[in-house]
DNA sequence: CGAGTGTAAAGTGTCAACAATTTAATGTCG
DNA sequence: CGACATTAAATTGTTGACACTTTACACTCG
């Protein structure tokens, strides 16, 4: 034990409760599409599901609510909230700004082991980009994201940044990246690798906004180009 | 009337319900200070209050978690949250990011109107600040930020800021501005509006970002002065 | 007098029943 | 046959009661 100052530590005491086992329990089933998007869901059915009454589950799905994962009709039943194009490219700018931001505070923080970090997945990244191998690319790619914002050491930013990915998730359409999309995505990586290891907190922004911005427009394009094909089939 | 697709519009169904009224109405407590900070809320008593029984109002406090406004300490209560010094920090440098950023998206989107209501505000403050009038000076400053915020046109930016001035409101003691700090963090706003209206994204980002990363190093300062007088006194 | 133990009160957690509203289904009339 | 009113079913909204946990208090013993 870390012994004496910690007297009383009580933190050992529940530190779960039923609501937020099932809010985790909920926001998994719609992450997993369990739970279809824009659908409704039927408190008595999923009270029943896991055993419980509705108490319980309203109280979770308030708090989903607020994380934007649903949204609440008064009277007419909870939804799984989908999400329109321009919502999810608001969503890119904000994040775009939030991961610029971690990079720039990465670059004039981060130790040698991190950089080495950085650098591995880089070249992981590098390697499958090669190999046209998106499954081994994408785990990666999500990886060095998160890496950069956990290891800025901003809690808040953290948590900001995973909540809007958490809700980006709600946009099913997009996030598949096609061809040469891989290579010259992780170029961008290479820039933003980079700056941090110059420790150029202005370069590492502005790379990282960028990188992501990019990645807004490739979204948009495919969204674009998904528009005409829906409108040539109708 | 744009007319026929959106035959029917549903619109007027009920648009709130309780737990979103006593979510509002709570909220007011806290920022109001009629809840008081890091104190405990009694679901019975609140309940009794408002004349409704515990179940709306234990829904309403789970969207305030969400929020960041109370902790909810299984089997323990309800408590409104109570930031340290090291939480405003990254609350602030978050809060620079999302400010840059908006900064940036309205110097390159701006019309006349929004050019003159900017002018219009920041002068007005400059008068305040000459007159060393802070009571004047506050809801202008206030105003200024949520301008450019709002005017930037990205709603999950406005919706993310908001959100983050608001939990900010938890922390008391350092809100105030004593003296020629009026002046120095006006002198900040004027170089916002000159970025914003050449029109240089870059510049706008970088003032609007360093503007609120000044007011972090004010606050930090004021921190550290009033921690050392604490400690005099004990 | 102080540490520790046991008990009562207060408060949170959960539930099942009832009320109110919305939605679906049925029947009626032009 | 289609639009409209009416009724029944399904679903959400709210409540009060009960179970469980924590906290406060009195008591005992060293």
């Amino acid at each position: 034990m870390s012994s004496s100052s910690a007297a009383h530590d009580v933190s050992f005491l529940r530190l779960t409760s039923l609501p937020m086992l099932l809010e985790r329990e909920i926001e998994s089933m719609i992450l997993d599409g369990r739970l279809s998007i824009g659908g409704r869901i039927n408190e008595n059915q999923l009270a029943a599901t896991f055993g419980v009454s509705r108490g319980p589950v309203r109280e979770a799905l308030r708090s989903l609510e607020a994380l934007g994962l649903v949204e609440l009709l008064p009277n007419r039943g909870v939804f799984i909230r989908s999400l329109d194009i321009a919502q999810v490219v608001e969503m890119y700018g904000v994040r775009a700004a939030l991961f610029g931001y971690a990079a720039q505070l990465l670059a004039s923080r981060s130790d040698a082991g991190e950089l080495a970090r950085l650098r591995t997945l880089l070249d992981e990244m590098t390697q499958a980009a090669q190999a046209h191998d998106f499954d081994r690319y994408y785990p990666l790619n999500f990886a060095f994201h998160d890496f950069i914002v956990e290891q800025a050491g901003n809690g808040v930013l953290t948590a900001q940044y995973r909540g809007l990915v958490k809700q980006l998730r709600l946009y099913r359409a997009g996030n598949l990246m096609t061809g040469n999309t891989l290579e010259l995505s992780n170029e961008e990586h290479a820039r933003i690798v980079a700056a941090i290891e110059q420790r150029d907190p202005i370069a590492a922004y502005q790379t990282s906004f960028d990188h992501v911005e990019r990645g807004k427009e490739r979204l948009l394009a495919r969204s674009v180009s998904l528009a005409r094909a829906e409108e040539r089939r109708a």
